[in-house]
RNA sequence: GGCGCUAUCGUCCAGGGGUUAGGACGUGAGAUUCUCAAUCUUAAAACACGGGUUCGAUUCCCGUUAGCGCUACCA
């Protein structure tokens, strides 16, 4: 049984899409299952809509991803593997040749300046492994221009071309390219080779079912790198988008994917991008992170947002990202749930202070100032700050929430949060107190 | 228009000739908690339609409809 080699071909248009996220991630996953080589592979043709830095975009999202390849360009500027160039943009002498020899064969034929391929006008069957043999009656087939007038070979040309002389041997791809197979099968007839098998993987849809362009709302995986979603749950949650581990469960590791995943079970309808769900994997994958793992995340968000500068002391920044990150789901929420932090000129909550602002509440907020005045700096802690709170809730006869709601706007500005004492404790004494005998200033009539 | 692919809750995915058609997200209700998140309980929610085949079809076959794709000197 030979090797087997899958390749990922995208162009460099400036922008790395959702759909071709997924196809690279199921050629991967089918290369490492099967311990084959994944190929990288730059098309490049289109120089109109092509740009060489744009390369750059491929592979920061390709391994944002995880998605390691085994030949084809590297960040560095080398190159991995023996079947190169791998950029298309360089292989023109190759695709010419293969034009001459269709030409001198008399299979191709020059027409207004173009090269066409004589396309054979009987009935062929594509094999796929995902959709089955599926015909396709070719009697008014028109020839296929393989070089344009200006010299340049077309899409199809090239594809067969590169996949042939890369020794491809499985062509994973989206559906979108089932019904030009049979032109590429016609092509590799003519060339006398053996055809690579062929896996169709169906599109993804946006939520209404439409298309899914470039131009679509999360269309972009720039976008969920920015908007500090975890690339394991993309990853994750892409798995799951046509593939099935079959046993009801939806947050799996990587390498159990690998074990698993295979061609024949990958489903054939196409699929709607759940935004939802994708949020709710990275939920899941948020609160299992480490502190370790998600810290530059979080520090390089915090920094965008203008919340943090660079110096930042790294024991308080861990103990405040640690009570935050129990709570929210999303890279994206942490600039506002951290911010109280390292401003103290936050705003409050206009609508919260209405609430809890009540001369009750501002009562209670110079009571609780003059009780934890009394613990030092090392019993600031949250379990002697709780001690404290129930203990002047059970004298005064109220609920514990009519001091931590006070308590907690007066120190944030916001009416959710952590959990409070962990708040104060992660804040510290000087902070807390000056927080709440300013609120109590500021909001008394 | 022609050709191709597809069709199970709103969405994603299981299932499969006889099932109370299962799970997850989302949604509703409740419990718990200092808020929020999480967690727990719970509810509503689907086999597109019409013909066959069969004792029996959501499952197999055909058709219809719908969605998507291809039909470029784009990739």
């Amino acid at each position: 049984m030979e090797s087997v080699r899958v390749r990922f071909a995208p162009s460099p248009t400036g922008m790395f899409h959702i759909g071709s996220a997924r196809t690279a991630l199921f050629n991967w996953l089918y290369a490492r299952h099967t311990g084959g080589t994944f190929i990288l592979r730059i098309e490049d043709t289109d120089a109109a809509r092509n740009k060489p830095e744009y390369v750059g975009v491929i592979f920061e999202s390709l391994r944002w991803l995880g998605l390691d390849w085994d030949e084809g360009p590297q960040p560095d500027g080398s190159v991995k593997g023996e079947k190169g160039p791998y950029s298309q943009s360089q292989r023109g002498e190759i695709y010419r040749r293969y034009v001459d020899k269709l030409l001198s064969e008399g299979k191709a034929y020059e027409s207004d300046g173009a090269i066409k391929f004589k396309t054979p006008k009987t009935p062929i069957t594509v094999p796929d492994l995902i959709c089955g043999d599926i015909q396709f009656d070719r009697t008014n087939e028109p020839d296929l221009v393989i070089q344009r007038k200006d010299g340049s070979p077309v899409f199809h040309l090239v594809n067969v071309v590169d996949d042939l002389e890369m020794d491809v041997t499985h062509v994973i791809r989206g559906e979108d390219h089932l019904s030009n197979t049979h032109k590429h099968l016609a092509l590799i007839e003519a060339f006398g080779a053996k055809p690579p098998r062929y896996a169709h993987i169906p599109l993804i849809l946006n939520p209404n079912g439409s298309k899914m362009s470039k131009r679509d709302e999360g269309s972009s995986i720039q976008g969920y790198l920015e908007q500090g979603y975890l690339p394991e749950a993309v990853r994750n949650y892409l798995c799951l988008l046509g593939w099935s581990p079959k046993d009801n469960r939806e947050v799996l590791p990587i390498e159990e994917v690998v074990a698993k995943f295979d061609l024949p079970q990958v489903n054939r309808a196409n699929a709607r991008f759940d935004i939802d769900k994708l949020f709710w994997i990275n939920g899941e994958y948020f609160r299992a992170a480490t502190i370790e793992s998600i810290e530059p995340l979080a520090l390089s968000i915090l920094r965008r947002h203008g919340v943090i500068g660079d110096d930042v002391d790294p024991v308080y920044f861990r103990a405040a990202l640690s009570i935050v990150k129990e709570k929210i789901k999303l890279g994206r929420e942490l600039p506002d749930w951290m911010r109280c932090f390292f401003h103290d000129d936050f705003e409050f909550d206009p609508e919260a202070a209405k609430k809890v602002f009540t001369p009750e509440g501002l009562a209670n907020i110079g009571k609780l100032r003059e009780r934890l005045a009394g613990l030092d700096d090392k019993n600031f802690t949250a379990a002697e700050l709780e001690k404290e709170f129930k203990a002047l809730a059970a004298v005064s006869g109220q609920k514990v929430g009519a001091l931590v709601h006070p308590a907690r706007l007066a120190v944030s500005g916001r009416p959710v949060g952590p959990s409070l004492y962990h708040l104060l404790e992660v804040l510290g004494r000087t902070r807390v107190l000056s927080r709440l005998e300013r609120a109590e200033k500021k909001f008394s009539p």
